[in-house]
Parts: C-alpha cells; structure tokens; sequence
DNA sequence: ATGCAGATGTTGACAGTGTCAACACCAAAA
DNA sequence: TTTTGGTGTTGACACTGTCAACATCTGCAT
C-alpha cells in the first residue's frame, strides 16, 4: 500500500514530521476529519488571497477583473493541487460538521458573485439574472475544468485551457449575431 | 476511523459481501487501485447510457439534445455519487497506467463534441472554434456543477441548477444584443 | 481413467493505520 | 502551595492492504 499523494497522508507522518509523537495531534484535533478541515480551511484563505491578486495584477476593467477571477481559480488549483483536493475532494464526509468551513467557502463564492456584479453595473454582463445565479455557472466553470485537470484527465497546459474556458464562458456555445 | 462514505470502501468488506476470503480479490486484481479502475471504468459506462438515454428521451432538436447531455451529466452524477467520486475523484494515482480507463473517458468527451457538433451543422452553436474546445468548457461546467453538487458544496437542488447552468452555458455571461 | 496445469480459493502473517485510555509533565490561577 | 488545564508520551486495540504458502477444483491431454 503506497497510494501516495491522495490521502495518504498520515497522522503518524504528520506527527513524526513535527518532531512529536503519534497521539500529540489529538491534543489539538478531535480527529484526522477535523485536522483536514483545518487544511482545506486554509486552503481557501489561500485561494482567495490568490484570486485577489490575480485581480489587482490587472488594471481596472472589470471584465479583465472577472476573467482574473477565474484564471487565479485554476491557476491556484493546479499549482496547490493536495490543497485544492483536500477542499473539494472525497469524503469531508459532512461538511455541515464543520461551518467555518462552509463559510469560507461561500466567502470564495461571494468573490465571484463581487466581480459579476461589477461587470453587470458596468453593462458588459446580462443582468437581467440574479448575479448569484451567473456566479454559479461561472464557478461551476472554472472549478471543473481545475478539477478534470488536477486529477489528469486531461492533457492540455492549464494556462491555456483556462484562457479558453473563461472567454467561452463569456461568450457563450451559442451563435451571436451582431 | 469511521470514515465511511468516502474510500471507506475496504477490500476485506467487499470479499466478506462476496461471500469469500479476504485475499480472494487479488486472484483477480493486481490491489485496490485496480478494483477501483474497474469500478470507473464501469461507471463511466453507466454514464454514457445515462447521457444516451436522456438524449434519446428528448427528440431530434440539436439543442434540445445538447442540454439534455449536460442534465444527463448532473443527473449521473448526483443519483450515483460514489461513482462519481471513484471515476473522478482522489488519486488514482497515475491514470496513465489503466489506459482501458482514459479510453472511455475520452469516449465519454466524445459525445459531447458529438451533440455540439450537431449543434454547429443546425447553425445554433458557434462554429468559428473548434468543437473540441466547445466541448471542453461545455465538460467544465457539467462536471464542475456535479462535483460540487456531489461533495455537499452547494445546497440547491440539483435538477434547478442544472437547468440554470446549461442555459447560461449557451447564453454566455455576456450581454447579449439583437 | 490418470495425471497434470492453471485458475481460484484459504489461512496466517507482516507492517502500517486511526484512535483511545492511562499516565506524566509543566504553566498559571486559587 | 495546591489545583487545574493544557500538552506531551507510551502502549494498546481493531482494522487495513498485501503477500507467501498452501489447498482445492476444474478441464484437458495422454
């Protein structure tokens, strides 16, 4: 058994690696569910802070600003792709359990929503929908593509198809007259 | 450890619920990692019936079938989620070692580019980009909103956001003029 | 019919895992 | 000074994936 990568990562590992013994992270977790929470809880500030410069790198269009968004989204998730797993993948089992983590996750969300809303006051995205519904689509977007691609499905540079994915996603499958 | 739901999937279960020894899989699987490639592989299989199947239920209008893959998508997802996880989720490691695997995924891709191909003949999909580059946003966004319909993420009803999403995948988030 | 080879099953063990109870220590509060 | 609470340790429990050794049951060639 060597399933490395995934989660084999251990609490016995963890703890040798912190110079203490194989119990000592129960003084501090209840379980090892918890301490992965804890991770993936992390994880999220981190994404964040990642979307955040991301978006203050590119100037003040708010379209350019929406696309950043995304773009940190599957640049953060393939360049942190344990991190990225442990916040979405598996077995969190509820993630009810644990509501700080909810709410930075839905903090991640109203990041997205922040940039729709921006891009709708400037006319350049449909308002005639809640921007919370397009923030789903829209995170939908972006996290599958950065899921396919940490977990190799696919095999095309990230950059590239992160490009491509928000510009579709903006532009829509649909012809466009005009 | 209770970590049930997840990879609490132990082999020596499985060989009790067959009635048989717990070494008796590895007559038939080189370890763990093995089995469960089977189990994706099969699943994606199911998954391409269900897409199938949702397409056929709906009649011969290209987008009507273009959607009706998305929804399929969503609804394999969320009314198998253990699949789901198994064919996508963790690691399994390197996919590169169970071809057979990569197969069927890429076949699974195929049927995407297959309806958006029919949707570009019909006129009602953009056809200044290639199609394999449709599909892969299109796969994005399906594959996004099930993962995180299936990790507990979102707390919307699956078949509403389904909609939503394919829609506003055709639509794109772009105002739209004419 | 006999004997052999291969597929399939079993038992028993190995190292490693999450988790817990029991115990030891050391700070600050009483 | 005593008590308390936070932090650490040791040693164990039940359980896991995996393997080597052994048993059994086919089907087939002789």
């Amino acid at each position: 058994m060597k399933t490395q990568g995934t989660e084999g990562l251990t609490l016995r590992a963890v703890a040798r690696l912190a110079g203490v013994s194989q119990a000592a992270p129960y003084r501090h977790f209840a379980n090892k569910e918890a301490i992965l929470a804890a991770v993936a809880e992390d994880g999220f500030r981190s994404l964040m802070a990642a979307m955040r410069e991301s978006v203050q790198a590119c100037g003040d269009i708010p379209l350019a600003r929406l696309r950043a968004v995304g773009i940190g989204y599957v640049t953060f998730a393939t360049s942190h792709p344990s991190h990225f797993r442990v916040m979405f993948g598996r077995g969190m089992a509820d993630r009810s359990a644990f509501p700080t983590l909810r709410q930075v996750a839905s903090d991640t969300l109203a990041m997205v929503v922040a940039a729709i809303v921006d891009c709708q006051r400037a006319g350049l995205v449909r308002s005639e929908e809640p921007a919370e519904d397009l923030a789903l689509t829209a995170w939908s977007s972006v996290h599958g593509l950065s899921a396919l691609l940490v977990e190799g499905v696919l095999d095309r540079p990230a950059a590239e198809v992160a490009e491509m994915v928000t510009r579709d996603l903006f532009l829509g499958l649909g012809v466009r007259q005009g």
